[in-house]
DNA sequence: TGTTGTGAACCCTTTCACAGCA
DNA sequence: TGCTGTGAAAGGGTTCACAACA
């Protein structure tokens, strides 16, 4: 796996532990020397970052931690952890500023700049990607779609035309796309993951049912349906294993 | 949290309910009433039994922890400490068989009974899920496809034709369907989610990028891009800062 | 000999309780 | 008074080293 990132170097600007520096205010907006948020807490940010945002569209200017917790699924004590990470945006006995809040985490997150995606498979699965409206939304681009297939080439999706697989390296370095997401069938996403970090690209959403092997540097993430049936499976196989027992228990 | 649970004993798989079992030897496969799987270890199973079908399919007889645990991108212990919470498969100094270890996890995730999924939302992304190769081959039957379009009602996707999500609550009794898709716009998501709960769906997949409110027995579980991409770019950004620093460090 | 299975140490995550502050 | 921010404790997960054993 292509992450891990096992070595921590200390390069983290400077040593601002924060620590008691009310003097320190918040930090202008902009280089956010953000200092290492644990894994954990970082895959519950989108998830508040977008209850903020739906937040936001309904007016809602602010917010208690409770509320905000209860909304995107969490106990209180936990996202307040998680947000102390950030820094401490809130105000105590008030609550947080919905659009302040939610600017901090699009900047933690690197959402400030606009990163360019290029979408691997213009199957049904990548064009439903192409067309996620998320996407363009908040700062992802969908730069390029290819596919293999000549009968799809040069077809049309959305505002792209699809791009032949062949001509891959050159499509990512006229479009500067830096980042990728694999769409493909699973006996090709090895090597067209390969193809991808040769061209310099160091950030990959995976959807092809295969581990893919890179190096460390370059950082891979996994979606895969099939994977999440199957754990579903097992707690449902588990309750229902519970469910007879009881009955069981109950008739002797 | 008042739990009794014994302290783990020394096997895995005891309470057979007793029904004629033979005594020692291979459990047969069939209701391994397992012991709780801890839900990290319950993550990578699903990893570990594709790479498993894979080199059964290449007619690969024996693995150790080292190969497997290669292929499927973790270290060796970590593999042996997942294997070793659904029983004792292995052989010292010999190392997996790769036919019966892969069908362990299988009765161990409850993929012995096939599941009868109803994928609600025929777009693009329903679409591609219904033709998901990797869904009828596992354990798993899409035996329902839905949507609210009435440009697409009755179309057929492969040999389903979809039907209408006004009658969701009867399609979902004639499929006896026990598993839900939910790939369709966040606006209806929950709306659709309490239908299915309703319904007596205990086990979705979500798709939509929203939070699902259901009640603690059903099991939810998300599928999320642009989560998955917010994470990406934190990484990217992240390093990106990290190489600027570098150079400013060098240049001084 | 070679590889599995596992206690124990270590590290990360979550929870808790309350100090700190508007 | 009310809610945030955070040390400290509790709980899991990962790693390590090695005992067990074909």
């Amino acid at each position: 796996m292509a992450s891990e990132d096992a070595r921590s170097r200390r390069t983290a600007l400077e040593r601002d532990t924060g620590n008691g520096s009310k003097s320190a205010g918040a930090p202008p907006a902009g280089a956010a020397a953000q200092r290492h948020i644990p894994p954990a807490s970082l895959d519950r940010l989108p998830v508040y970052l977008r209850v903020l945002t739906a937040m936001l569209g309904d007016g809602i200017e602010r917010v208690s931690s409770d509320e905000l917790a209860e909304a995107a699924g969490v106990n209180s004590p936990k996202l307040r952890k998680d947000l102390s990470y950030l820094g401490s945006y809130g105000t105590r006995g008030v609550g947080y500023d919905v659009a302040y809040l939610s600017g901090q985490i699009s900047a933690a997150l690197g959402l400030t700049l606009t990163w360019r995606v290029a979408i691997v498979g213009a199957g049904n699965l990548g064009r439903a990607l192409a067309g996620y409206p998320g996407f363009g939304s908040r700062g992802f681009e969908v730069v390029a779609l290819l596919d293999a297939d000549p009968m799809v080439i040069g077809q049309e999706v959305g505002w792209l035309r699809i791009s032949p697989v062949d001509s891959l390296e050159a499509v990512l370095a006229k479009t500067r796309a830096n980042m990728a997401v694999l769409a493909v069938p699973a006996e090709v996403a090895q090597d067209l993951c390969d193809r991808l970090v040769e061209s310099g690209i160091t950030s990959i959403l995976n959807f092809a049912p295969v581990v893919l092997q890179a190096p460390d540097d370059v950082q891979i993430r996994k979606v895969d349906m099939a994977t999440e049936l199957q754990i579903l499976a097992y707690h449902a196989q588990r309750s229902q294993a519970l469910r007879i027992a009881e009955r069981a228990r109950l008739a002797r």
